[in-house]
DNA sequence: GGCATAAGGCACTGATTTGGTGCTATTTCA
DNA sequence: TGAAATAGCACCAAATCAGTGCCTTATGCC
């Protein structure tokens, strides 16, 4: 009954639930596109927390992702179309902007903290880095709700899941 | 004086301290190739808490990424090329393997837990998710510590910090 | 031999983060 | 009016993380 995505003891690749838990209702909101869902109705659905859950998507709404409705028979639905929504969109609306390094960044600005960092000539790997940093976040602004939807190819994972119900709408 | 690599906000692409340790003290490494550097040497250079560094090596060692000397005038040096090191490797040694999934993965055999997570139709992102993990894990795994070591095309950064003393050996 | 200086091995503390809950207010539909 | 939904916020417990203490063992040098 719970989902079990897994967990990862890397930290680096680590999802916080909050951002497992919001992929699963905002994949769960492809196939019922146009209508609005409940917290309730997902939380039942994949045996996830309900108020969690409800924390969750409250942030998926301040971050525009999704549209709340109140009320009986209110809830959330997509706020714009599937293919426009990113893994990343959802991480920085649940986990805060990846402000790649706290010492160049303040928000998304660019304007530096207060130049703490140029005075860093040892620091080896910090450049370099975030080009990694910044590749892997590139790949997950390109990883939208539908490619989460469909899996296309299994190279990877030979066994797949039963997805067939969430295939697409 | 301190290196200040930065601090990411989202986890999804937060290197632990214990990471950027090692990474530091692997690409010092690089240059005193064949001779060894004691983890003193290290926490003076970069500014990094001695006693953490010298149980990040530790680490190091077991995971056979660097090899130890005792006594006066030991250290660590680098046990293979530092192109066959890579930024997987030394965040698989120091945060433990990414298991991709809990429920699929024990180590790196292969051979499910119990098969536990067969019975999860209902989790939409488990599948497609490994393969977003999978590729950045690949990602990773493709960054030698020469990657570190060499900045080379400044496309991303315009402003590169000076890393010409850590350039090349 | 003796001392200084290394790594190795724990175990432990303190702070932060994370997962999760409680409670109350507000909105909507029947 | 009442049930069911979101909104807001404060709060708690467990886990993780950064960092330290203390001791043992090994090595080089005098």
């Amino acid at each position: 009954m719970p989902y079990a995505l897994g967990t990862l003891t890397s930290d680096m690749l680590q999802l916080t639930k909050r951002t497992e838990y919001g992929l699963i209702a905002l994949v769960h909101m492809v196939d019922q596109a146009g209508t609005f869902v409940s917290a309730r109705e997902i939380s039942e659905h994949y045996a996830v927390p309900r108020r969690l859950l409800a924390e969750v998507l409250k942030d998926l709404c301040r971050g525009s992702l999704v549209s709340s409705q109140r009320g009986a028979a209110g809830g959330y639905t997509l706020s714009r179309d599937a293919e426009a929504i990113t893994v990343g969109d959802v991480v920085e609306a649940l986990e805060g902007a990846p402000t790649l390094a706290g010492c160049e960044s303040t928000t998304t600005a660019g304007e530096p903290t207060s130049g703490d960092c140029d005075l860093e000539p040892q620091c080896p790997i910090r450049s370099p880095l975030h080009r990694l940093r910044e590749s892997i976040w590139r790949q997950m602004q390109a990883t939208s709700l539908v490619a989460l939807t469909a899996p296309p190819t299994p190279m990877v994972q030979p066994r797949l899941p039963d997805l067939s119900e969430n295939a697409a709408s």
